[in-house]
DNA sequence: CGCTTCTTTCAGAACTTTGTGAAGTTAAGG
DNA sequence: CCTTAACTTCACAAAGTTCTGAAAGAAGCG
């Protein structure tokens, strides 16, 4: 609640520059969120990500989620356990307050998809399995041992890749 | 269920490699599939793409499918045709003949990724109407502009990967 | 031209996932 | 040391998926 009247449409722009309007937040949080939901990511932990990313300091509370995407601290609590599972957010405590923050960095994707990294390795040993036990010597095994070539490949290249986005990022934008 | 009995451990090697034992394939299949699984990837599209990545010729009819994996025509019509879709499994006639085949090649991993792209794109979008709409002055709309550079970067990345990854599998494999 | 075989579609049942309310747990502040 | 504020966990209810059996729809073959 607390922000339900939208306050019969603010007529002066609140400090300065008009992304305050809650609506036009919302909007685009919800349309965010429903990409990333498209993608796979869980309905909760995508408008809670783009809610956070939609914020003017990258970080809020539990509080503030709960209020803004009309959502119970349960499912806050669920959405951001998640989250911080994949190293999609980061969370912080306010030191003197039992508040807690969460917050997304504007380099929070390059650890996020390092966090792949975890998933590859697993299909990386089901496949060596897989070349032993069909036998490296048969079409099946041989199939096996090429996507899994593919993996590995892909393992060093996303590091690579990686590496070249923090130099680009810093003469993009300047150390953040 | 359905591999505690294992057939009594069958005497003689069938044609010629040890691995037509279906059981041992069916472990993989099961195994593999779940890694998938938890990637993601839904259940039954999981076990087909499993079954026919090791199978002997990558290729396997609707029948074999369901045979194999336990379950009905319209389970494997559904898997197939999700599948097909996101293109990790190609579908052909046999010629004179009602029977279809699905196959999966060597190279299905190269098609499938190029197909993320397209989700990508809808990402960028997305981002970029937020960038405008809540001002590309403020501090949320620059943090959705890195944002959005950064799946810019990875989009021209990840296609000049997957050009390296064309060589380097011919080099290693020779042309499939 | 009708029969047979293979695939798809449809409606329903079973299961899994997801979100809520309420009680429980931890920690600041008087 | 008790109170109060914040977050977490648990059991249950709601919602959405996913698989099956059955029937309908194509396509070769006699």
């Amino acid at each position: 609640m607390a922000e339900a009247k939208a306050t019969g449409r603010s007529p002066e722009p609140a400090a300065r520059g008009a992304e305050r309007d809650p609506e036009v937040v919302s909007r685009f949080v919800e349309h965010f969120a429903a990409q990333l939901v498209e993608a796979g990511l869980p309905r909760m932990p995508a408008r809670v990500f783009a809610a956070l990313l939609a914020s003017d300091t990258g970080t809020l509370t539990s509080a503030e989620l709960g209020e803004r995407l009309k959502i119970s601290p349960a499912a806050v609590s669920g959405a951001v356990r998640y989250l911080a599972q994949v190293h999609m957010v980061s969370r912080e405590r306010e030191p003197g307050s039992r508040r807690e923050r969460y917050r997304v960095r504007g380099d929070q994707w390059y650890e996020a998809l390092t966090n792949r990294e975890v998933i590859l390795k697993r299909w990386e040993d089901a496949l060596r399995e897989g070349v032993t036990s069909l036998g490296a010597d048969t079409p099946a095994g041989r199939r096996l041992a090429e996507t899994l070539a593919f993996f590995e490949f892909l393992q060093d290249e996303v590091a690579a890749m990686m590496e070249r986005w923090r130099v680009h990022r810093e003469q993009t934008f300047g150390r953040g």
